[in-house]
DNA sequence: TTAACTGTTGATAC
DNA sequence: AGTATCAACAGTTA
């Protein structure tokens, strides 16, 4: 579930709590969610967090990685002493009670705080890896979509003559990295673009809003902490991001539209749901 | 009860 | 190469 700005969140928070921190223990207690050596980890020094589109990198020191991606429904939650007391920084009552029913990773520091790898449907993964493996996979993305690389020309060029809607196109992660279904419908509706658009039919000045939109809605969610339903997404401390207020378009089927009143529709696109406005969205 | 839905993305077949 | 469909999985909703 988590798109860019909720994996933003995550890595900010974590790049404060277990940088400096050594790897003491890992549990794998489920056969999908770890691939690699445990051992290969083992006593590594935590020396930094960055994120790539919607994967989280864990630097290592001595020389390796742990590259995280949280799919539809991953978490990763910090739980140190000072937390298990009850102080500290604010955390969910329910992380006092971790590892829960889908925790599938438990990492233990030599703080002896933990970080639980929890995820229901088990779609995420960590991944031991080295520079080289990562570098290789970061190849097969395309820019981020608050990178400085991500614009108007760039994104004419990569969709020209494609026929699949232009929703589908942004959330191709070759193409632009970081965007997923929700962003999508609210970055289109913003940009008063139809979702249903084919991609390689829209104008160059509609490309240039498009991508001028896209980068001030994915910042607005950051801003917001992220988005959450059903309490799937959550931050380091188990707490919901505040962008669900703040959606103009997503879940909002049969409510008003805010620029016009009209009523917003949803539509699947791809297999997706998505929701637009017929009229305000061309 | 069963089917369809869900925030991701990779494999496969055409 | 680009597109459409299905699959991975577990839970909730119609």
């Amino acid at each position: 579930m988590p798109e860019l700005p909720e994996v933003e969140t995550v890595k900010r928070r974590l790049q404060e709590v277990v940088s400096g921190l050594k790897i003491i223990k890992i549990q794998s207690l489920h056969p999908k969610s770890f691939f690699g050596n445990l051992t290969d980890i083992l006593q590594s020094t935590i020396t930094d967090i960055s994120r790539r589109d919607k994967l989280l990198r864990f630097h290592l020191d001595p020389g390796t990685n742990l590259l995280v991606h949280l799919k539809m429904t991953g978490q990763l939650i910090y739980v140190d002493d000072q937390i298990r007391r009850g102080g500290g920084h604010p955390t969910a009552d329910w992380v006092k009670e971790m590892p829960g029913k889908h925790t599938r990773v438990i990492i233990t520091f030599d703080n002896d705080a933990h970080l639980y790898f929890n995820d229901m449907r088990i779609f995420g993964w960590m991944k031991v890896m080295n520079d080289q493996a990562i570098a290789r996979e970061y190849k097969k993305h395309g820019p981020d979509v608050i990178d400085d690389q991500f614009t108007a020309h760039y994104l004419a060029q990569r969709l020209r003559r494609r026929t699949i809607p232009i929703k589908q196109a942004i959330m191709i992660n070759q193409i632009v990295g970081g965007i997923g279904n929700i962003y999508a419908s609210e970055i289109l509706f913003v940009a008063e673009i139809d979702p249903r658009r084919p991609a390689g039919e829209l104008t160059f000045q509609e490309l240039k809003k498009l991508v001028t939109v896209s980068k001030q809605v994915i910042n607005e969610g950051i801003e917001y902490g992220g988005t959450t339903f059903d309490g799937l997404y959550v931050d380091v401390a188990g707490l919901a991001g505040g962008y669900q207020d703040k959606l103009r378009v997503y879940s909002r089927e049969g409510k008003a539209c805010l620029g016009c009143g009209g009523e917003i529709q949803k539509v699947k696109i791809g297999g997706r749901g998505t929701y637009f406005c017929p009229q305000c969205q061309s």
